[in-house]
DNA sequence: TGATAATTGTGAGATTTGTCACGATTAATA
DNA sequence: TATTAATCGTGACAAATCTCACAATTATCA
């Protein structure tokens, strides 16, 4: 798992031993079963979590109790309720895992020393953000630009894995359509 | 305009005179008409842009031609091509001058220079890429969960200057609707 | 100012998507 | 393994949205 970690780090900075081993000294393993919440909606959240095994799903509920899926998070991703964690407030969205899954997670005062004391770090985190934000731009891009049916196609050819692990009831709330359209959808 | 752009850094990070001195000189005024592109689909992006006056809309052109808003951008706002801009392509959209339009520009070199040897301007990018991920997600969030005019509903009430600004068609396509639903929309 | 372009509203009908309901199948777990 | 829960497909109908068309109004700028 450790040299998951340190592999994923280095895809965008270099590191030497003693280096990772400071940035490691500011992550904790947790472990979680099927179904368990990492961040349960109203509670104050403390982390944010980057997936070493297993698979999670971001779930929003709107005021009108309706579940919508904001984002699934696989191994090697980061994931969490970003806007309730750099605001140190209650969380609007749950994390839950979709199967057994064990995750580093951080605090928000590990990132803030991190980013103060290591400046790799400060260029590593900035790096992500660009890239989540610019894959968040696409991903709007495709709910005004398309159909439910070509964001489907799009998402099957980018993560096939996906479809074999998570439910059609929840892909379909991802692509933002109800599973009878999507059902409908690829039955043809 | 100095001020403005030094009050707008100093939001996230404070900085001396010499320090201002040394960020400005990393970027550049450009002067735009009405209807100018600041960005062109399929020529090589250059620069992103600090809005100081005038009002500028990202715009994306699908497979089937239609013309799609990504996002605005007023006095006070970044805007660019950001995945072309950090991977050093061509523009997968155009950016255009809705009204006569000043910003401040800045390469990618100019980027990576500051973010390099002035730790602070790295962190304040961090800030802004956080904050741009999150309101992206947002948007995704409001895409997938509400329909057309609870949409109108919200951006009017968080932007209502941006309505005497930009036609309705354009508010409209920024929706992920045509302009006849919006206008049936906003008869009731 | 006068010609031209852009914007807006609205009707009619097609298309897409949602809602609710039901039964069949598969998966989870006590 | 027996029971319960989750998932999936589909029919029937409702609601939302799109498409195309046309005319009226407003803005642009040579």
């Amino acid at each position: 798992m450790e040299k998951l970690f340190r592999a994923h780090l280095e895809k965008i900075i270099t590191l030497t031993d003693e280096e990772f081993e400071y940035i490691k000294s500011h992550f904790s393993v947790m472990n979680f079963k099927r179904r368990d919440f990492l961040v349960r909606k109203g509670e104050k959240v403390t982390y944010v979590f980057w997936v070493i095994s297993g698979l999670l799903k971001l779930n929003y509920v709107d005021d009108a109790d309706k579940n919508h899926v904001v984002a699934f998070a696989m191994e090697d991703w980061w994931e969490g309720d970003y806007y309730a964690f750099f605001n140190q407030s209650s969380a609007t969205m749950s994390l839950q895992a979709l199967e057994d899954t064990q995750v580093l997670c951080m605090t928000l005062d590990s990132y803030n020393t991190l980013c103060r004391e290591f400046h790799k770090m400060a260029y590593f985190f900035l790096e992500k953000a660009n890239k989540g934000h610019i894959s968040s731009q696409q991903r709007i891009l495709e709910l005004i630009s398309t159909n439910a049916k070509e964001r489907y196609d799009k998402l099957l050819n980018r993560y096939p894995v996906l479809f074999q692990r998570v439910s059609h009831t929840l892909i379909a709330s991802y692509l933002g359509v109800t599973r009878e359209t999507l059902s409908r959808l690829t039955a043809q």
